[in-house]
DNA sequence: GTCTATACTTGGATAGAC
DNA sequence: GTCTATCCAAGTATAGAC
């Protein structure tokens, strides 16, 4: 019925293209490269298997379009997070706050899944090495003011921090998945709060180091 | 020809079971997780589709015979160089020779499609994950005498550690073949050899401290 | 133990009606 | 823009000859 006219716009499925990404980012999170079909995807789509080949060319192409729609909402929301951060004790909590989001939703699985999917589908190589540069940024930006101009930062390059960052971030994701286990990660995350403290103190008198003295728990002397 | 007896035992493919995860091997590592197919591994076995179901059952069951063997291999070599360690300098020294090891023959990376394979085959997850764990004692082991009854020690946990370690080994290995860059991972290393004279103080007058004199650039004056 | 042959399923991709 | 129908290639798995 509605209005009595037979069109329906958007009646069931809003825009075809949109349900196809949020059902491949779907796929890929909980599913994996290898089972990420244009079937199986326009399945849960709930639209026609054709269509992911006329909206996208491709089942990479649909692929890397879910990439980009998790990999952009992300970057946007640690920026806006990363504004607020001061110190390290600081930036290890963001740093646990937004893994264990990453792990509930899914998100960070999902650009493993496509990583190690690079592997069987050559043509996406370049393109997911492209997308991943953003965060190689992202972490250098977050990791420069802790490194500069401070006896830590003179030991330690800025791009080989962010480097270590970014690897460790995604082993955490492969193995926590494995694993279906949080808490080994989260311990790590405990583990480098304590660590905070210390490491405002070599990152050299930094201006926020005294907010984070109601954690500063270490005993140095053992 | 040969003996005159018709029969050739052992002629063209000595044992078709051992080629079988020769070639194994040989796909995970280098087309990766997705393109692990019977027809695919047995042709380049050289020998028939047929047989990964004779002597395997399954594809999967093919597949962790395959990580069995690289795992095998690689732990006995591992346990072995990690004998004659002694102090943080050397076991950086160790570690960058292992992974630029494992980066050119492509043994972490077979570990790496595995795990991520798991996502796609859940049968795969709980035989993947039991194969993972000597990898962590090995890692314990490996920063136990480091931490253990050291100031160091009081502040990380052998376990998250060991657990990072394992980590950061996994996605080191992951961005290096999508950058095709083994530059950036062997210049983290270079960091962790600049480091491991501090570490060797934090960890509180290692009988070894001397042997890693040679390496001490640091200058923790700025 | 190894091969051929085959049954059956699933996947990528396109053509054409609506 | 979406669907149906279809083609063809590739996948798993099994049966049976040798």
């Amino acid at each position: 019925m509605r209005t009595g006219n037979a069109r329906r716009p958007a009646a069931r499925s809003a825009d075809s293209r949109r349900a196809l990404i949020d059902a491949a980012v779907d796929v890929l999170r909980h599913q994996g490269f290898a089972a990420a079909t244009a079937r199986g995807i326009a399945a849960r789509a709930g639209c026609n298997q054709g269509l992911v080949f006329y909206h996208f060319g491709s089942v990479a192409g649909l692929l890397l379009a879910a990439l980009d729609e998790v990999s952009g909402q992300r970057r946007k929301r640690y920026e806006q997070a990363l504004a607020g951060v001061h110190g390290p004790g600081q930036l290890v909590e963001l740093a646990a706050q937004i893994f264990a989001e990453d792990l509930d939703t899914g998100d960070a699985k999902l650009l493993v899944e496509m990583i190690a999917g690079t592997a069987s589908t050559p043509d996406l190589a370049a393109e997911v090495k492209a997308r991943m540069t953003p965060w190689a940024q992202f972490a250098q930006a977050a990791l420069a003011p802790m490194l500069d101009n401070s006896p830590l930062g003179a030991m330690v390059g800025t791009d080989e921090a962010a480097h270590a960052a970014v690897a460790l971030y995604l082993g955490l994701e492969l193995l926590s998945h494995l694993d279906g286990d949080r808490a080994s990660a989260l311990a790590l995350f405990d583990q480098a709060r304590r660590l905070a403290p210390l490491l405002a103190l070599m990152a050299g008198a930094a201006p926020a180091a005294a907010a984070d003295r109601s954690q500063a728990t270490v005993e140095v002397g053992s």
